[in-house]
RNA sequence: GGGGAGAUACCAAAGUGGCCAACUGGGUCUGACUGUAACUCAGAUGACGUACGUCUUCGUAGGUUCGAAUCCUGCUCUCCCCA
């Protein structure tokens, strides 16, 4: 994999950037749609590519493993051969789990004891069988496996799960340099800086991640319950010491709003469940605002679901019918809306990087970022 | 014509003397959702008031009772069975 920066915008650190895998081009900044079971809930291949825009996808070590588990993605020939995504593919390692499942895991310096949430069965993950799972997967990037601290962690909670974090990044990077790719395209690893809402922990934690040389590095931790002004204080202290020539990014955010902050601080790669998860639970993201498509003033509105939409759904149907799909619990209300709102956030990223490359990103930003948070 | 059952809030349906402005579903309204245990979850849903509360409700008109959605009587309507 490499990373080729291209432009840093005019009085931010917005940067437009070139990532290059076996699996084909990402251009910087980039949303990356999420696959938690090898799939974009709702969304097919074909839209995702054409329609959505998507370059790169991911996917989720934890759920993979547990179904359709290991054997079977790999008589398929990885996940790619799987599900038929034939772009880049990141795998979370897991580490997110530790966080979302904290009432059904252990945590132990060997790793995280897992209770499967689909049958209860016990399923212990360490940094080096986390390594071993994501080559079987066939992930273009795969992450370390790490402990995503709860974003109202006491200090010195956040202090010892960053270390944890940090020994476990070392255990990782040694069953990956230890272990070879299995279906012929080269892998990447990227670690994970942690340390909470403690700027001196985030900072240590970005200065240790350096001596790796990856390929790339992840902000962790963060959009997780702490207030959004330490989520952006956290992303400018590990900005500063992350390199320039490699590509950042922030896991799990976020918010249209998020991301444009995020880019304007220098980060280039983003992922969130928001577009899909509340699309199906009908909410719409658009450039003029949020629209909650269960509320009633849209019962009769026969307008396009958004006019200045780049997906076609956007124009086949109007805002009174997709709200009626949405009520009554149709299937396709949920397809409309996720698609909607991936397009949406591709569109967004595009967009940025445009205004990145000709020098009018801040203003840019500034206007949008206004109009994002507007309620329709 | 004879026999039986029943009428409760937007709908369905509990409640059968005080703990009932009335269980529970659905519907409706409003929120929440950030590396997906999530097509999920939470709140509201007679009126007025921020609230303690006040007022009007359980087909309808009366009655019994300290007190009635609940008991009694008349009326109206609905459904089922037999002719």
């Amino acid at each position: 994999m490499q990373f080729e920066l291209k432009h840093t915008a005019d009085e931010s650190k917005a940067r437009a950037g070139r990532i290059t895998t076996d699996h084909g081009v990402i251009e910087t900044p980039i949303f990356m749609p999420v696959g938690t079971a090898g799939s974009v809930k709702g969304i097919h291949k074909r839209d995702l590519k054409e329609d959505i825009g998507a370059q790169i996808i991911l996917g989720n070590t934890y759920h993979l493993y547990l179904r359709p588990g290991l054997s079977i993605i790999e008589q398929a020939g990885g996940l790619h051969k799987f599900n038929g995504w034939d772009g880049p593919i990141l795998t979370d390692s897991g580490g997110y789990q530790v966080f979302s499942l904290g009432d059904i895991r252990k945590l132990s310096e060997e790793g995280a004891k897992f209770q499967s949430h689909i049958d209860g069965s016990a399923h212990l993950f360490t940094p080096e069988n986390v390594m071993d799972t994501q080559r079987t997967i066939g992930a273009d990037i795969m992450m370390a496996f790490d402990e995503c601290t709860p974003g109202d962690a006491e200090y010195e909670y956040a202090r010892k799960s960053m270390e944890m974090t940090q020994r476990w990044l070392d255990r990782c990077w040694n069953q990956f340099v230890k272990t070879s790719p299995k279906y012929g395209y080269s892998q990447s690893l990227f670690p994970i800086v942690q340390g909470a809402v403690y700027p001196d922990l985030r900072a240590k934690s970005a200065q240790s991640v350096l001596q790796y040389n990856a390929d790339g590095y992840a902000i962790g931790g963060l959009s997780v319950g702490e207030p959004e002004k330490d989520m952006y204080a956290m992303i400018e202290v590990v900005n500063e010491i992350l390199p320039e020539n490699r590509p950042r990014y922030l896991m799990g955010v976020g918010t249209p709003v998020n991301i444009l902050e995020g880019i304007d601080r220098g980060v280039d790669m983003f992922d969130c469940v928001m577009p899909t998860r509340n699309g199906r639970n009908g909410m719409l993201f658009t450039s003029k605002g949020i629209m909650n498509m269960r509320n009633k003033k849209w019962a009769d509105d026969f307008s396009p679901v958004d006019p200045d939409g780049t997906s076609f759904v956007d124009h086949q149907y109007s805002r009174a019918f997709l709200r009626h799909l949405i009520i009554a619990g149709e299937m396709l209300g949920a397809q409309i809306a996720s698609q909607h709102n991936l397009a949406f956030y591709l569109w967004l990223v595009k967009e940025a990087r445009k205004h990145i490359l000709d020098n009018t990103f801040k203003s840019w930003k500034e206007e949008m970022v206004r109009q994002l948070s507007v309620r329709l």
